[in-house]
RNA sequence: GGGCGGUUAGCUCAGUUGGUAGAGCAUUCGAUUUACACUCGAAAUGUCACAGGUUCGAGCCCUGUACCGCCCACCA
């Protein structure tokens, strides 16, 4: 009997390079990653239960880095596994705006070509730099994440600033305002003198810095301070109530003193935010540029005065120090006081942590602002019915178990973060963004989306960008329109990203979601790690370890790039990556690739693939036992692929079905088969090539989601597709394309 | 200062309710035409950080210690 040949591609190795491009093509020719298509085509039940995830937005201007990489594979295995699951299926894309990264990095350009900054521009023109600088780069990163075989529903493509998305962002806002939970005021917020704007407390980020620490003599008391410079307005000595070596000061007397500028009249303050253990016990205060010192300041309606502007240049307080830089006034004042004889003493290195902004800017500077914020202490009502405050509500979201954190340790950190939450600053005064939809006419000020009148001006602030993020589950959907895709997708099935942005991002969902819609956003949270190098380093620009993904697909291809990620990630830690690990599971596609061949190899012993799901129906070949116990340890690797995916061990099941098609399927079953198909009986081979190609097709399902390029280059060449042995939900047989097969389970 | 995670083979890590220590990579030796050299087979390597405790039995549970990493925090 001579070996039916098997299609001549099979004959080369598998080249990623040459079939990944074709495939790609496939699937978007097909539509099926729009869930309204599968259900067109007959494939998804039009009453199918919804799965659906919305892609955390990478930033328009920035190009895939691994940590995309590693969160378009795990998204695009819970898609591709639920849409053959035969769930109706979504997955939004979108990009980020994201506002102060992307105009500071405009404005830089700028500067170093021409030398002109953004005032010079004016803002129109910077908007419009601004606007061409997105349109060119958004490209880049739309194909990349195509590259990584992400089946992303494109039709559905969302961006934080296009016209739906900026109109769902001025409802939010004009509803908020309305409920009474967006308020305008004067406190005390994080301001970037570097960047002219104010940022909000998480993305502060705290630098250990080294500086002298100053002990100077405050009449009878010792007082310490890194920051001289702020010294001038201090008239208040604070301490603890119980601090004994101060019993003998009573709260609001008053003590003459000699200071820098000269003589003053200091007031005794008893606050138990004094911390008996550090220096002296007691301090003086800054309330206008301290966020503690301005609590302090408010328990006991002290004055407030400003001693530094908003460019860190010292005001008329600082007498002979005005309009000096406080950078440069720093050494002077000491010096003076140093003459005075006012310091007592001098740590050099004392070492603290000094408050900057994350995105680029400077060292923030806590000043008296009147800017908008969000109150989070506040109760209101939610559409829902519920009373309670956004801090309660946001709380309950996760307590109540509408959303899981996976893994669950970040449950606690989150609860942490809510519990030290303040009052959200949601404006910025950087130009690129959503303007606020607040009107101003001298003292009067009306919130609404379209302008009250022609004698009003606008806002000239922008939202802070998590604003916009924080409705991207529903504005994506089509909110504030009760659009079927709304009603149909969300909640969202999962949220996943990276733990570093649970804060920033998680939480801001949950608490616009819960307030506009009354529901929360997703039903799980599922968190992975970042990604580092092989020695567990951050990749970076400047030790230069950065594996580029896109380099990797090249060389390896997508379906390596994706298992390097997931196999042996566990969920929430961290992934170290090698280029090595990446070879490794090229290696591995080329194996399925060849798997195939000798399967097809051998396939006309059964008559054709079909042969295999058909047989059971139509009993024209019975499997001896032997070959019905080896498709029944396939099977049952498919419940146990399936059962890892549920519980969002993509590692396991990743790992599950390497291991079952390399170390079983080829190294065992395969080699067994050779003497078979060398054999006699002719029944033994005929029964053992239809198990084969039965556990070919379920091993290729079963990897589909993981490697979804190799398995569906060789379905495409499978001589005669396999029908579907029933119709459980999609009347036109097992489908044309692999990616929307039926899952073996 | 508070919290979290980690410590298992040379390297990177699994080990899911406690039951004789595992994988990949690397190393060494060997093989080869009914798939695959992007292959196959075999070998070697461990006081599971340390010290106690619970248990018939602990990598796993409890207590403590050390080191590494991360997050949070307004010590003036």
């Amino acid at each position: 009997m001579e070996p039916s040949k098997a299609p001549e591609v099979f004959l080369k190795p598998y080249d990623a390079s040459d079939r990944e491009p074709e495939m790609l093509e496939l699937w978007e020719k097909s539509g099926y990653a729009n869930p309204d298509v599968c259900i067109e085509k007959g494939i998804t039940k039009p009453d199918a239960e919804a799965y659906s995830i919305v892609l955390p937005p990478p930033n328009v201007t920035g190009t895939l880095h691994m940590g995309h990489a590693a969160m378009l594979a795990i998204e695009d295995i819970l898609i591709r596994y639920h849409r053959m699951c035969g769930y109706k299926t979504l997955w939004v894309p979108g990009t980020d705006s994201a506002a102060i990264a992307t105009q500071s990095k405009v404005e830089t350009d700028i500067y170093k070509s021409e030398k002109k900054t953004r005032h010079d521009l004016g803002r129109e023109e910077l908007m419009r730099r601004i606007d061409a600088f997105v349109e060119e780069s958004k490209t880049t990163i739309i194909n990349q994440t195509k590259k990584m075989g992400s089946s992303l529903d494109w039709s559905r493509y969302a961006y934080t600033m296009d016209e739906k998305r900026y109109a769902a962002v001025m409802e939010a806002f004009v509803r908020m305002y309305d409920a009474g939970l967006i308020y305008r005021g004067d406190r005390i917020v994080n301001w970037d003198p570097k960047l002219q704007t104010t940022v909000s407390d998480d993305e502060i980020e705290y630098v250990e810095q080294k500086d002298p620490f100053y002990h100077f003599k405050y009449g009878p008391f010792d007082i310490g301070t890194v920051r001289p410079e702020t010294k001038f307005g201090d008239k208040y000595v604070v301490m603890h109530p119980d601090d004994e070596r101060y019993a003998e000061y009573k709260h609001g007397q008053k003590i003459d003193l000699e200071w820098i500028n000269g003589p003053i009249t200091a007031t005794i303050i008893k606050d138990e935010a004094a911390d008996m253990s550090f220096g002296s016990g007691a301090m003086t205060i800054t309330p206008a540029h301290s966020t503690i010192d301005f609590e302090i300041a408010q328990r006991h309606k002290l004055d407030i005065e400003r001693v530094i502007d908003d460019r860190g240049i010292l005001l008329d307080i600082a007498g002979e120090f005005k309009g000096q830089h406080i950078k440069k006034a720093r050494p002077m004042i000491v010096e003076k006081l140093r003459a005075k004889g006012l310091i007592s003493k001098v740590d050099e290195g004392y070492v603290h942590n000094v408050a900057t902004n994350s995105r680029g800017g400077g060292i923030i500077e806590p000043q008296i602002k009147r800017q908008w914020f969000i109150a989070v202490n506040k109760a209101v009502q939610f559409p829902d019915g519920k009373t309670m405050t956004l801090k309660e509500r946001m709380r309950e979201a996760v307590d109540s178990k509408q959303t899981e954190i996976m893994p669950e340790r970040f449950e606690k950190i989150y609860y942490h973060w809510i519990d030290n939450l303040r009052d959200w600053c949601i404006s910025r005064q950087i130009w690129f963004g959503h303007r606020i939809p607040a009107w101003f006419k001298g003292d009067e000020v009306k919130v609404s989306v379209e302008s009250p009148g022609p004698d009003w001006e606008q806002d000239p602030d922008t939202l802070d960008t998590w604003f916009s993020s924080g409705l991207w589950t529903f504005s994506t959907l089509g909110w504030p329109e009760e659009t079927t895709d709304l009603k149909t997708y969300h909640p969202t099935s999962v949220l996943e990203t990276g733990y570093d942005i649970l804060f920033f991002w998680v939480a801001r969902m949950i608490l616009m979601s819960t307030f506009l819609r009354g529901e929360v956003p997703f039903k799980n949270v599922y968190l992975h790690g970042l990604v580092r190098d092989g020695q567990g380093r951050k990749m970076s620009k400047s030790l230069g370890n950065i594996i580029d993904p896109l380099t990797m697909i090249e060389k390896y291809g997508a379906d390596a790039t994706r298992l390097s990620l997931i196999i042996g990630a566990a969920p929430g830690n961290d992934v170290k990556l090698s280029e090595d690990r990446v070879r490794g599971y090229k290696h591995f596609a080329n194996k399925v690739w060849n798997i195939a061949r000798f399967v097809l190899e051998n396939q006309h012993e059964s008559g054709a693939l079909q042969f295999t799901l058909q047989s059971k129906a139509s009993g024209k070949v019975e499997l001896l036992e032997s070959d019905r116990t080896l498709v029944a340890e396939a099977q049952n690797v498919a419940k146990a692929v399936s059962e890892n995916i549920d519980i969002f061990r993509l590692d396991l099941a990743a790992d599950t079905i390497y291991h079952f098609v390399w170390d079983r399927f080829a190294a065992e079953i395969l080699e067994e088969s050779k003497p078979i198909f060398k054999g006699e009986d002719a029944a033994a081979r005929q029964s053992r090539a239809a198990a084969l190609c039965e556990i070919l097709q379920i091993s290729l399902k079963l990897l589909h989601p993981f490697m979804p390029f190799v398995t569906e280059a060789i379905w495409k060449e499978l001589p005669q597709k396999p029908a579907r042995p029933d119709d459980s939900g999609r009347s036109g047989g097992d489908a044309d394309l692999l990616m929307v097969a039926k899952w073996p389970v």
